[in-house]
DNA sequence: TGCGAAACTGGCCGGGTGGCCAGGACTTCC
DNA sequence: GGAAGTCCTGGCCACCCGGCCAGTTTCGCA
């Protein structure tokens, strides 16, 4: 890596909603040490709205259940899981069947499709 | 909307880099009408390393390919992919077959994970 | 004009998936 | 002691999935 430690940080202002960007760009606008990014320059760091779909621990999933969907996110099959979590093949899909029920998903990919939208889980 | 236009703007820093987010501490630490989000708390919006090492050319999929790409990404099967795009389910499964090859995935679950790792798609 | 890429369709088949049924063992709370 | 929740296991079965084979059409490019 080629950084510099004492070149000022370039910051990419990603905001769509324009009261929001132009409060950030005054309040950063002249601060020594930092500058804001122009359109399409590389930047070090981006700022980006925060939706608010950030709510965790409103989804009752247990630890095995935790454990299943972080490997089906890996792409693993259910033998696969049965194998790594060392149970059978039948409790792996209970607990898939479960987490289908409470992800409201009508398959694995869909479940972990909501998981990672809602923050459960992250790719 | 209980926003009010005069409150502080609380930015969340979420940076891995250390040396990166020390630094951005002491830069925005001390603005008047900015606020680092304490660990947890709910912020306006976020501060997020850009690597310049985002996309290549989206690794080169056909807009076919995105298409039911997109439609696995909701969970759909390749019986609702066909009845969608118009096409017959055997098609759906030769450009299933293409991502799983292009995005070397193991499964419909794997790939949709593989691209949302990679931005090819937004979950 | 040929040639490859993309898109599309079909049949076949082994294995995976998900839903249903049943049960037992364990901990925690009332 | 009972109830509830979690975790575990088994069988059965319809369906889906992914890979294999084969083929067609359409398009742009050399």
């Amino acid at each position: 890596m080629s950084e510099d430690k004492t070149a000022e940080i370039v910051l990419a202002l990603e905001i769509d909603d324009p009261a929001l960007a132009d409060r950030l760009t005054a309040l950063l606008g002249n601060i020594p040490g930092l500058r804001l990014a122009a359109p399409g320059e590389p930047a070090a760091a981006a700022i980006v709205a925060r939706d608010p779909r950030i709510m965790p621990e409103d989804i009752a999933l247990t630890q095995r259940e935790l454990d299943v969907l972080a490997l089906m996110a890996e792409g693993a099959s259910n033998k696969m899981i049965a194998r790594q979590l060392g149970i059978s093949v039948h409790t792996v899909k209970f607990h898939v069947g479960s987490l289908l029920d409470k992800l409201d998903a009508t398959g694995r990919t869909d479940a972990v499709a909501h998981a990672a939208r809602r923050g459960v889980i992250e790719l």
